[in-house]
DNA sequence: TATTATTATGTAATCGTTTACATCATAATG
DNA sequence: CATTATGATGTAAACGATTACATAATAATA
């Protein structure tokens, strides 16, 4: 293995010359330079990141925390962040949490010693530490940045659109659609997203004087089969609800599936509005209509805030909040 | 930072006997390693990863190339390398290739000096110096294990399904059911996996006496937009075939939405049939048959063989085979 | 030209482990 | 009891980079 040192003798200088040269080659004469960057390419010399890390004490890594990397809404999120992170020389170390809470490990693991110079947190639970707020933060734990959910009492960054907004947007269609009776099926408990898009659900029924129905709104987890639960829950109401919104596409997905097997006609029964836009929502039949998030975007601009952080820039932008729209397809229709 | 100095001050003895008293217990009196591990936990030490990788030449990583993690597939291939790993302290280090040949990228980043101790291949584009064979093979280059996709040439360890038979299977299926005119949406063309698939197909075919027409194999690349694609192609042929089989799941979802776009019932006028068993198969409409693929246990099995690999033990099954099922649902029905 | 400021380079310590080797104590052997 | 094997511990040298500091070379000033 070439190191340093073979290069320092075959460029006819010291280590720390070498050194200098390439990671800061203005304190470095232009001779010299010349001379080291020719030893490099004729040994094939590679630092060793091993050895970088360790004497750095960082590792140029940054941890994604993922609730379940088997829901494509999260992997097009990771996407985004890769992309970033390859652009930086950053790479990605994936957690799928799975719902664990499994901070000791993160700890004992990665955040110690700076395995991970950064965390970015695409689910709800975020480390416990985090949930103290910055000023008693253990300082060992690295910057923190959230995509999607964020942190109502304690200003974490975070990368999301807002989703008041886009709720209220979406059910305010189906309202426009004449629909009155309107079923929301929510996500899990924990989740501030869902807590705002319920809100946004009753913004928008307020705003057409209508009154919040406990009765019709119905809790899921975000999986396809808790959607089906949820929506067969809802068809055994005396009074069938006309219009269905569901705060992710895989709810909805599985809403309909339920409507189907009851024998409901979709649209022509009952209108379905989705979360998110994933690619199976044009799949779907009918078509699903969902808010449209831009989770590339997510994640791309969650790991640029972070290497902002990183970087010791101030979090001038501590919350970034992205456009969404809605995007009109054929699970959705006019009440006749 | 509390480093293995303070802990061998702590407990009265040197570092060496505290490095050893972690490491190999029992070259250690109990008395010492008693002290040993009381010291460490008064102080909370917890070694320095990045200095044991360092000093230990190798990281305890193994990079995982996905050809795209927004694939829901890979995503559970990927869970359970992820819970493996977990299980035997390693890390998983994501490389989302999207198709690229990064080669001198892994190769400089990682594997150079070990930054990852191994790698697993989901995709079909295997880097480059694995492609040479074991023996004309750079020894920086670490073990690398194939998941799905396998090696023709070349004895690449492997986990995966008999793919040929599961096509066959499929396809007898289809043939069972009374249809003659089967057409196939193929996927990308260097996926050995597809080659495999098409070949099950023909053998189906072969079974029956029929032969096998090239004009009813069109090739996609594994997306919901190229299955629609294809299928529309499909559909323009003067003789419609009666089923199709896809060689995947999302094709078979992109093919379905084609049918009904041109007006054809599911599975009246056309029976559908996937490949992989994604989630979503159970929540089409019609729900698609298909053949199911045991994804986590092949990305758990693809991970102990590595590791397996990875601690010296000669690759005793140097392809491992796992069961597949034809999970029967709604897409496909009896030819009238 | 002599002196000082500036820039370029080298020397050597350092990061926190692991591990070969030396040393010392103890147990087993003759 | 002397001698040798065995086991437990300590000493110190790595691993390969970065970087504070010292020194040498050059440029700027009087």
């Amino acid at each position: 293995m070439v190191t340093i040192k073979d290069v320092a003798k075959l460029a006819g200088v010291s280590i720390a010359t070498v050194s200098r040269s390439l990671a800061e080659p203005d304190k470095v004469s232009e001779k010299t330079r010349n001379k080291v960057i020719q030893a490099v390419e004729k040994s094939g010399y590679v630092a060793n990141t091993l050895a970088q890390n360790f004497r750095r004490r960082r590792s140029n890594t940054v941890l994604v925390l993922v609730p379940d990397i088997a829901n494509p809404f999260f992997a097009n999120i990771i996407q985004g962040i890769e992309r970033v992170a390859r652009q930086f020389k950053y790479r990605v170390l994936l957690g799928d949490t799975q719902g664990y809470d499994e901070n000791e490990r993160i700890y004992s693991d990665l955040v110690s010693h700076k395995q991970a110079d950064g965390i970015i947190c695409l689910g709800r639970n975020i480390p416990f530490p985090y949930r103290k707020g910055r000023q008693s933060l253990d300082p060992a734990w690295p910057p923190f940045v959230m995509a999607c959910e964020y942190h109502r009492d304690i200003p974490v960054p975070a990368v999301g659109i807002d989703n008041v907004a886009a709720a209220e947007v979406g059910v305010r269609h189906l309202l426009s659609l004449g629909h009155r009776h309107i079923a929301y099926i929510d996500g899990p408990e924990d989740s501030i997203l869902c807590e705002d898009r319920l809100q946004g659900y009753k913004n928008a029924l307020k705003s057409s004087q209508l009154r919040y129905e406990k009765g019709l709104v119905v809790q899921g987890d975000f999986t396809l089969a808790s959607g089906y639960r949820a929506m067969t829950t809802l068809l055994q109401r005396k009074q069938r609800p006309s219009a269905v919104f569901c705060a992710n596409d895989e709810m909805a997905i599985g809403a309909m599936q339920a409507c189907r097997d009851a024998g409901c006609e979709l649209p022509g029964d009952i209108s379905v509005l989705g979360f998110d836009d994933i690619v199976f929502a044009e799949y779907t039949s009918p078509r699903l209509t969902t808010i449209h998030q831009p989770r590339n975007e997510i994640g791309e601009r969650a790991m640029t805030l972070l290497l902002d952080i990183l970087s010791g820039a101030s979090p001038a932008a501590n919350r970034v909040i992205l456009p969404f729209s809605l995007e009109l397809r054929d699970s959705t229709k006019r009440l006749e």
